[in-house]
DNA sequence: CCAATAGTGTCTCTCAGACAATATAGT
DNA sequence: ACTATATTGTCTGAGAGACACTATTGG
C-alpha cells in the first residue's frame, strides 16, 4: 500500500475546480519577476589545538572547537570575516551545453576555492549526509529574508561540513584571507560582527552539530582514522564546552552498539608525564546511537 | 568574549594575499549565468479520522495522519498529485516599489492560495518555527539537485505545517484539486507517485515530524486549544504510526514540566459505549520536552 | 450490573552520574 | 617509588515498560 490512497473512498475531500476558477494564475513565468539569486554558504567545523596566549590552558584543555572564516576583499562587508561561500553556479555555453551544479558541489567548490582546501566531489541528494574524502557535508538550512544582502534578493542554502583537523586555509576566491577562528561557548552570547546574517547561521550550525553528537557517532567525523576514547572525550568537551567524566564517557561510549569497533593496537607511548597506553578504536557502522550520549545538566528549558 | 577572537594571535593561520591572485574571480555577476529559479513546497500534516473502506478501523483507531495534495492541473506532470507549492515572488513595480516575499510568507501563501485554507503572515526568522492561526511552520530543507524540474533550475525550499483537523480544501491557483491523502506507515516503502521529488520530500518532512515529537512538544499543535490525554496519545499513535501503552503514556506526559497544563474542567460526557469522563488539558509553555517521549522499540539500527 | 474508558500503583530493568579502585606507563 | 593516564567496578536515583488495580460513566 502506498502512502498515497489515491483510488476510491480514502480519498475524500477532493473537488474538481471549474475551469473558469482554474484559469487565474494557472500559469506562472517566474521570468516575469526580479531574479533571485542562490547562493551557498559553508560552515566547517574542525577540532585542533588552541593557540595563542587566551585560554591556551583553559577548563577544557588544549583542543578546542574551530570555525573557517574568510575575510572579505569585495562590498558588501569588505574586510569583514564571513562564512565561506558564493553564488551557485548554472550556465548555458555557447555550444548550447548545461552546466549545472548540484547545491552540495558548490558547498565544496566554495570551500577549496576559498581556502586552498582539497575536497572530492559530491553527488548525494540534498539533504543526505555524504562524506567527501574525510569531509562529512550536510545541509543546514536556508536563509532567504528580504535584505539580508544589500545588493539584490539572495536565497542562501547553508551546509556544515566536519573534518578531523585540517592544515591551515589559503586564502583564494574573492577572500583576502582564511582562517580556523576558535569557536567559544559564547558564541551566541556575544556575537562578532560577521557580515551579512551569518552570526546566525553559525549559532544554528553549532547548535546542530552539538545536538547531532549526542545521537549520531559526527564525532568520529571530527577524530582520525583511528583514535583513543580518551581523544573521542575530547572531542566532545570542545563542541560542548564543558567537561566530561572520563570514566564514565568511557564505559558509555563501549556499552553503544556500533560506536566504535576495536583495533586490538594501542598509542606506542603513554602519557606524556606518564600514563597507561590507550587503546585505538575505529569508527563502527552504527548511523544512530541508541542509547543516545545526552548532554550533561540541561536543566536550561523554557 | 565573542564567537570570534579577531584580535591577536588567536587567529592563526591568516594570510594575506597578494593582489594579482586576488583579482581572478573577485567579483562575480551572477547575471551572467542562467537564473535559478526559487520555489517553496509545503508539506502539510494534520491529523483527521479515517474515511473510506480501507482501514476505518485498522489497529489504531479512527485517527489517521493526512497530508494535503493537489492534483496539478499544468505541465509538467499534469493530472499528478504534488505538493502545494510554488514560486517565491519578488519584483519592482513600475514605480520602482520593491515586492518581496520572505520564505515562510510564500509557503502560508501558497498554502493558501492552493488550497483555501486561511493563515494569518508570517515574520519570523527562516529556520525559527512560528505559529500562523493555529498552523506551525517549520523549514524542512531545500532541494535543488539539477533535473528535479524539466522545465528549468529550480531550488525548492520545503516547509512543514502542523495543524489540527483543518476543513477540507478548496483546490485554487495551478490546483486542478486538492485533498488531505492519509499518509501510512508504507510511505517510505511503496512510494506513490508524486511529481518531481516529492515523494522523497514527503519522506523527510514525515520521518522530521515524527523526530519532533520525541522531544517537543509538537503533538499538542495537531490538538485543539484544549484536548484530553487519550486525545494526545491518539496523535503520537497517528504519526508514529504504532499503539501506545494508554496507562504509561498518561503518566508519562503528566510527568514532563510544562508539556501539559490541566485546565480543570472534563469532557462532558464520558465515552460512546460507556466510561469515565476525561480532564481537559492546553498546551504548556515548554519548548522542550525532558525527559523525551522516546519512540517505542527502535530496534533498528545500522 | 456490565462494559468501557480514565487514571493510579507497583515492580523490574536499563542507564546516567558520582565515586572508588585497579592497571599500566613515564620519570 | 611516585605521578599520570587508562580502564573497570559499585552504588544510587531517575525513568521506561509491563501489568494490575481503582475510579467513573453509559447502557
Amino acid at each position: 500500500m502506498g502512502v498515497v490512497e489515491s483510488r476510491g473512498p480514502s480519498v475524500r475531500a477532493e473537488r474538481e475546480v471549474p475551469a473558469a476558477e482554474r484559469s487565474q494564475l494557472a500559469s506562472y513565468d517566474p521570468r516575469a519577476y526580479d531574479p533571485i539569486a542562490v547562493t551557498v554558504d559553508v560552515v566547517a567545523f574542525t577540532i585542533r589545538d588552541r593557540s595563542g596566549a587566551l585560554g591556551a590552558d583553559g577548563p577544557l584543555g588544549r583542543h578546542a572547537l574551530h570555525v573557517l572564516l574568510v575575510r572579505r576583499g569585495e562590498m558588501p562587508y569588505a574586510g569583514r570575516w564571513s562564512l565561506p561561500g558564493g553564488f551557485v553556479r548554472a550556465h548555458t555555453a555557447a555550444d548550447g551545453t548545461r552546466h549545472e551544479e548540484d547545491l552540495p558541489q558548490a558547498a565544496v567548490r566554495e570551500l577549496a576555492e576559498e581556502t586552498g582546501l582539497a575536497a572530492s566531489d559530491a553527488t548525494a541528494t540534498a539533504t543526505v549526509p555524504h562524506d567527501l574524502g574525510r569531509v562529512h557535508l550536510e545541509q543546514l538550512g536556508t536563509y532567504g529574508t528580504p535584505g539580508r544582502d544589500p545588493r539584490m534578493r539572495v536565497v542562501s542554502v547553508a551546509y556544515l561540513a566536519f573534518a578531523p583537523d585540517l592544515p591551515d586555509p589559503t586564502a583564494g576566491g574573492d577572500a583576502r584571507a582564511a582562517a580556523w577562528v576558535p569557536v567559544d561557548a559564547a558564541a551566541v552570547i556575544d556575537p562578532p560582527e560577521l557580515a551579512f546574517d551569518h552570526t546566525r547561521i553559525l549559532a544554528d550550525g553549532l547548535e546542530r552539530a552539538r545536538a547531532k553528537l549526542e545521537y549520531t557517532p559526527l564525532a568520529t567525523a571530527f577524530a582520525g582514522e583511528r583514535f583513543t576514547i580518551t581523544e573521542l572525550r575530547e572531542v566532545y568537551e570542545a563542541v560542548w564546552g564543558r567537561p566530561l567524566h572520563p570514566g564514565n564517557f568511557h564505559r558509555k561510549v563501549l556499552s553503544v552498539p556500533g560506536f566504535v569497533e576495536d583495533t586490538g593496537a594501542t598509542t606506542a607511548h603513554g602519557g606524556a608525564r606518564g600514563g597507561r597506553r590507550a587503546r585505538l578504536y575505529r569508527a563502527g557502522t552504527a548511523g544512530l546511537l541508541h542509547p543516545a550520549l545526552l548532554r550533561p545538566t540541561r536543566e536550561r528549558d523554557a
